[in-house]
DNA sequence: GAAATAATTGCAACTCATTTGCGGTTTTAT
DNA sequence: ATAAAACCGCAAATGAGTTGCAATTATTTC
């Protein structure tokens, strides 16, 4: 089953897979992630959730949904803590995070590049390197 | 004059030529900077100035000493602050930041890569590419 | 060098993202 | 159906970093 089709995901099924409680919150949660293209601020989560959940619960939400590795932080340019969808090679055994994050300076959106190879070699001057993060900072096409 | 020969740098002079005053607590800081081999954490300042500077004055020379270029922010494993000395090809018109830094999982401590090319195209994917972060987590000599 | 100006400092209070504790509620397992 | 586990909201706490302001120190100008 490939989850990444944006239709016919059930998101109950998805929560209950990752050994979570369906909830409507957490179901609501999940499908605004696979809904968008980018990466998600606490912020716009709130606004699409129309502020009726605690925030509280949304971090809670969050951090689980890592913990399953459901979706992983990406960094904005103000530092800022933004989540994205981890894609379908992700599982708990084997994660692969050492992908490129592109970031728009202009809309703040990120986009994972799931296809960037980064030519890295796994030690450099005597430092063993085990994973790497690449923020790639510029405009995206929508902002050009 | 090369500033990087750690021994005989004169951080008054150092202070002075990048319009800074010469305050015997930032010659301290600048000079901390000098003599550290890796990037340095607030709380590593605090400790070395044994804790006789108020955090606020620390936090103001820091973004005084990066708006001249002096050092840059580098991100720990936490995503918390540091900060390491600017190598000598930054200059306020000419800013060199697009170096790979090096992440200890065992220390914390940060080194900066300043001739790893990386290895980016300025457009990738429709995307314009101006700056690039790498991060590469792993073990440091010193720790292995 | 003295006066005027600008930069730096310390203190207190504030902001803002994120976390924690806890009692109550919902979901899941038995 | 009932007990255990997961989840929720509320309030309060944490902790990094910032801001305002008055006092001090450094630099510039005469």
């Amino acid at each position: 089953m490939k989850f990444n089709d944006k239709k016919d995901v059930d998101f109950g099924i998805l929560l209950s897979k990752n050994g979570l409680n369906k909830t409507s919150f957490r179901k609501k949660l999940i499908k605004l992630f696979y809904e968008s293209k980018s990466s998600l601020s606490i912020d716009e989560i709130f606004k699409n959730l129309h502020n009726k959940v605690d925030k509280v619960s949304v971090y809670r939400a969050l951090s689980a949904f890592e913990k399953k590795d459901l979706i992983h932080k990406v960094p904005d340019k103000d530092n800022l803590t933004r989540y994205a969808l981890c894609q379908s090679q992700c599982s708990s055994t084997k994660h692969s995070h050492n992908h490129a994050h592109l970031l728009c300076d202009e809309c703040n959106s990120t986009y994972c590049l799931n296809d960037y190879i980064i030519p890295i070699e796994n030690k450099y001057k005597g430092f063993i390197i085990n994973r790497s993060k690449i923020i790639l900072e510029g405009k995206c096409i929508d902002c050009q």
